[in-house]
DNA sequence: TAAAGTGGGTGTAGCGCGGC
DNA sequence: GCCGCGCTACACCCACTTTA
């Protein structure tokens, strides 16, 4: 497996591509591409790996991927059906300077977040409504959408995917590494994972896999898999409201309460009581 | 690669709060 | 008042990370 630099399909001289992904899980190989990518989630639960950090999606939730940021979204296993629409385009897809003209000046907000990714939650019907409507239009309403959409998502809140901004490619050496890593740390992250185990699993000594990892993440292997636990105990609590705190944290790989709240705060800003309380 | 530094994991104690 | 739950603080150990 590999970061594959990923081509997306599309005709010739089509500049927006729209893509209806259906079925019981998504596309799960991590990739990059050129092309900025709008994804709505319309149907199923899992996570998404955009550039050092791990989110959980839903149904509703709205994710911009900008170019060149490493992704792939996991669809939890209790998932069995999946959708989600996705538009791709670049920003030189119009000519060079088209979004550089005073009339798109109003759309700087989106580019601008869009480089390190960004993840809102549609309420805006209208955004849920014009991504729906994609799949069956024309060049020209595709087009016109597109830039009502993206007017639609400067203005709207949102939340940083990625942590930093990805300075170059990562080669397909290297992804293969990164994606097993991040296959296994997805398959076993409600155990204990011990770095050796990791290292040996992409043929390095721990000590090269930490600088590896880090390099190529911006952040420690342990902080990735501490975030990928406090995402899943996160899900496990907005999916289960009856259910209890120490108990989610232990069903996800910690072992200790008290360490747990430490994490969570760190990564949250603030306790689980406090964050489940803002969510509702 | 090895040594030094860092910080994550764990156990324990204690506080606040709500329910019984 | 007692109990359970959620949370925080602290100390200690040692695995992990960084650096030379």
């Amino acid at each position: 497996m590999k970061v594959y630099a990923f081509k997306i399909p599309k005709k010739p001289r089509e500049n927006i591509t729209v893509q209806n992904d259906k079925g019981p899980a998504f596309y799960d190989k991590l990739h990059q591409h050129e092309e900025i990518q709008i994804s709505q989630i319309l149907e199923g639960t899992g996570k998404l790996i955009a550039g050092d950090s791990v989110h959980s999606f839903q149904r509703g939730d709205l994710f911009v991927i900008g170019s060149g940021i490493p992704h792939f979204f996991k669809s939890a296993a209790s998932s069995k059906n999946s959708q989600m629409v996705s538009l791709f385009f670049r920003k030189d897809s119009f000519g060079s300077n088209f979004f550089d003209i005073e009339e798109m000046k109003e759309l700087q907000g989106f580019f601008s977040n869009a480089k390190t990714g960004f993840k809102t939650i549609s309420t805006n019907r209208k955004i849920v409504e014009s991504m729906k409507g994609l799949i069956s239009l024309g060049h020209f309403s595709r087009f016109m959408v597109l830039i009502q959409l993206l007017k639609d998502l400067s203005d709207s809140p949102k939340t940083k995917l990625s942590g930093f901004v990805q300075q170059k490619q990562v080669s397909n050496d290297q992804g293969e590494r990164l994606r097993a890593v991040f296959d296994y740390v997805m398959k076993n992250f409600d155990q204990k994972i011990e770095l050796k185990t990791v290292a040996k699993l992409v043929h390095m000594t721990p000590n090269a896999f930490c600088r590896f990892f880090k390099e190529r993440t911006n952040k420690t292997f342990f902080r990735f898999l501490i975030e990928v636990r406090v995402e899943h105990v996160c899900q496990l609590l907005i999916n289960h409201k009856d259910m209890p705190i120490v108990e989610a944290a232990n069903t996800s790989g910690f072992n200790s309460i008290s360490n747990f709240n430490r994490m969570f705060r760190e990564i949250k800003g603030t306790n689980p009581t406090e964050y489940l309380q803002h969510l509702y």
